[in-house]
DNA sequence: GCCAACGTTGGC
DNA sequence: GCCAACGTTGGC
C-alpha cells in the first residue's frame, strides 16, 4: 500500500492512537476493488513510501477492519471530496490497518526492481501507478528477505 | 521540475 | 463506443 510520507508516512500511523487509522484518499477503480472485495481483517502489508527522496518499502501493516465507504468522499472540505460518491451510493472504499512494525532499513525501488523473485509485481512493471497491490505469499517472503541484505551502514 | 505512463472525461 | 484532451501519479 502506497503513501507519500509528506502526506501520511508510516509514523504517523505509529503515532495514532492503537497505532491503527482508516487508509483514506484512493480514488483508482482497480485499487478501489481491492479495498472494498478483497482484504480482509488478518492480512498483512507492506507500507510503502511514494514519490519522495527514499522510495520504497519501510514497514509492515496489518488490516484491522474490511472495506467499507470512504466518508472523506462524503465532505465538501475535504480533499478527497468526490461529488458522486454519496453515502447512499458509496463510489469509494477504505479499510483500517494496524501499524505492525518498521522494517530494519528501508527497501528502496531499485533493489525491488533488481529482485528476480519480485519481476511478476505489478510494483515494478513499466508504468504502473496502482497505489494497492496484491503480492503473492512467495513475493512477500522475498521482499522479507531483503530486509536484513545490504543495510548496515545507515545508522538509525 | 520534467516527463512517461496511465486513468478519466466528454464531445461526437 | 471511439478517442483526443486533460489530469494525475510517481520515478528520476
Amino acid at each position: 500500500m502506497k503513501s507519500e510520507p509528506a502526506v501520511y508516512g508510516i509514523d504517523e500511523l505509529a503515532a495514532q492512537p492503537l497505532q491503527t487509522d482508516h487508509w483514506e484518499g484512493v480514488r483508482n477503480y482497480q485499487a478501489r476493488n481491492m479495498l472494498r472485495d478483497e482484504m480482509r481483517p488478518g492480512d498483512l502489508a507492506l507500507f510503502y513510501h511514494s514519490k519522495c527522496p527514499r522510495s520504497g518499502v519501510v514497514g509492515i501493516m496489518e488490516v484491522v477492519r474490511a472495506g467499507y465507504p470512504d466518508h472523506t468522499a462524503f465532505d465538501p472540505e475535504s480533499k478527497y471530496y468526490d461529488p458522486k460518491s454519496d453515502p447512499d451510493r458509496p463510489r469509494w472504499h477504505m479499510v483500517d490497518v494496524r501499524f505492525e512494525r518498521r522494517l530494519a532499513r528501508t527497501i528502496p525501488l531499485a533493489e525491488l526492481k533488481a529482485n528476480p523473485a519480485l519481476a511478476d509485481t505489478l510494483l515494478v512493471q513499466r508504468g504502473n501507478r496502482l497505489s494497492i497491490m496484491p503480492l503473492t505469499p512467495a513475493q512477500w517472503q522475498a521482499i522479507l528477505d531483503m530486509e536484513r541484505e545490504g543495510g548496515f551502514t545507515a545508522a538509525l
